[in-house]
DNA sequence: TTGTAGGCGTTATCAC
DNA sequence: GTGATAACGCCTACAA
């Protein structure tokens, strides 16, 4: 491997003199400066970032902790995060929890080790607290993104789950349906609760009743639960509509319903969280609440390295993005 | 920060024991080695792993270089040399070159200098020699993915595009078509030129006359050659098939087409290489040559990691991963 | 302007 | 079974 003496000894100088050229610090002469220069890019050297941290106690390194790697809220986000970190000479390691509170417990070892500078971190639910504490505990600085956790006080940069639900809501009453299901994520992610209250406040405002029946609660991948569904059918006033959680789940309802011969939206209008940016594409067909995943990035990324580099305020901060209703194919008036 | 000297002294015994503790190595009593991890576990204590690195000349961290992040091929693939890499005990480093070689040229920096064990390496294309080069000069194991470049010799796990591609063309053959457009990535690019191979032999299999007219060819992502688009459909034989080189530009092409109100697959089919996951879950729509993208992931880390542990065969492997008809509604006969 | 000494946190080696 | 020492590659502080 070749090292800062490598370098020093070929360019006749100490490596304290390398070092210096090769983090414009100190002075020295543009004489041997040159000289170091070529010696470096003919050896093709390239230091050591374990070593230079270890003296540095610092990473330039930062950590995007997302939960589900398919899901293209969250890949669109890491580009956003990702351009943003280089922007501001930082490097990007991606972790993917899988919305797993195992995966995330590994990771945030893995980032503990690693000693990155900072995390922009998209929790599991609720019981990331510990894994977030355990940040705190380092003084690794993080912010929290698209999803909050009862018991954390730190940057935040969410979604508007409430009203974005409750706009999808008014748009299906207003198209006058009266029973609208909701198949949700887990009760322990925030954006999970909020989304059902927004969609509580929606039936309030347009005076339906809650109807428990015509909730399914799951999680936000995978979603494959045909009992759930046949329940939701088979429920006593069938709905005319549904409104998943986000867009995972809605590509799993509209397989479902499509499995049993029910048409979308002829038969039963769906709505979602979030957009599907690449089958939207070519194929405009879900009516979402869409978020600006990018910016969710980016400006999280921002976030974090003004707080790293002390140009945040002190009192954490919190953004909340607003999210926008495309009214697309996928939901029409009511047949009955 | 907490050092194994702080567990010592605290475990009133040496550095080295707690080190010994940690890594399972040498021997020591069970009371001692009890007595350290009690202290361990108190203190929250987590190696340094740059520091660990440094003296090891190990980071037991792998490399994955992905050329777009919002194809779902690449992320789907993603999660395959993810959970591939953790199961045998390695942390993976994502990048994203966005096809584009400045910034594979700094993503090859930041893997020099991190040092990583590996790299499982999607080149941008043909002139990604110069940053394999480096790698190879440094003597990081890399296996190349999805792409080959010429002059390197190295392991291989890549997909059948020639096949896949002549499998497609022979699909439109049948049902008909004659003339039959490619809207192709740039020929810098392995598989693009393998791909146009593949549709070049289907012609000459159908005995059908090879037309340049027919041909567009462009980057494999953010498709919107609307001038390209124009000239193959005023072009005097006006095509009723297209064959777009991988899912992207299937989606560029689509959204083009309904711009100008042309229907697929009524006026004019469509069919790609690659699949779009979850696209095609709620809506299989398009016509595709699917490759298993998990898999190239996970045996693509697993022909790296064994080449690293010394348990690859001496001569580069080469894997090809054979790609899967997926008839859909995308294409259909034609309609003259 | 340049170089020396010491230390960042860890582990391999080799004594005890 | 346990520990002292040196080394990994680099940078800060200080001296020349």
């Amino acid at each position: 491997m070749i090292t800062i003496y490598d370098i020093a000894k070929k360019a006749n100088v100490s490596a304290m003199t390398v070092s210096k050229v090769i983090n414009q610090t100190g002075r020295i002469s543009p004489a041997t400066r040159e000289r170091v220069q070529q010696v470096i890019e003919e050896l093709g050297y390239i230091p050591n970032s374990n070593a230079r941290s270890l003296v540095l106690q610092r990473t330039q390194m930062l950590s995007l902790l997302i939960t589900d790697i398919t899901n293209p809220f969250y890949t669109t986000l890491a580009r956003g995060a990702e351009d943003a970190a280089n922007q501001r000479g930082y490097r990007l390691l991606f972790s993917n929890s899988d919305e797993d509170y195992g995966k995330e417990k590994n990771y945030v070892e893995t980032i503990l080790s690693t000693r990155v500078d900072g995390v922009l971190f998209a929790p599991a639910g609720d019981r990331s607290l510990n894994h977030l504490k355990q940040l705190q505990e380092r003084n690794i600085p993080f912010v929290i993104l698209d999803r909050t956790v009862p018991g954390i006080t730190s940057d935040v940069i969410a979604g508007d789950s409430r009203e974005g639900a409750l706009q999808l809501i008014r748009y299906l009453t207003n198209l006058g349906h009266r029973h609208i299901a909701l198949v949700n994520g887990s009760s322990e992610v925030s954006t999970a609760r909020l989304r059902e209250e927004g969609y509580m406040e929606g039936l309030r405002e347009a005076e339906l009743p809650f109807d428990s029946g015509l909730i399914l609660r799951t999680g936000y991948r995978d979603f494959s639960d045909e009992k759930g569904i046949d329940r939701l059918l088979a429920h006593q006033l069938k709905p005319t509509a549904i409104f998943a959680a986000n867009n995972m789940l809605a590509i799993g309802v509209i397989r479902l319903l499509r499995k049993r011969g029910v048409r979308v939206p002829e038969d039963i209008s769906v709505v979602c969280f979030d957009d599907l940016d690449l089958a939207s594409a070519f194929d405009p067909f879900l009516t979402v609440a869409a978020q600006p995943a990018y910016d969710f990035g980016a400006i999280g990324m921002q976030m974090l390295i003004d707080r790293i580099e002390g140009k945040a305020p002190e009192q954490p901060q919190t953004v909340i993005m607003p999210s926008e209703l495309r009214i697309r194919a996928s939901a029409s008036v009511p047949s009955e």
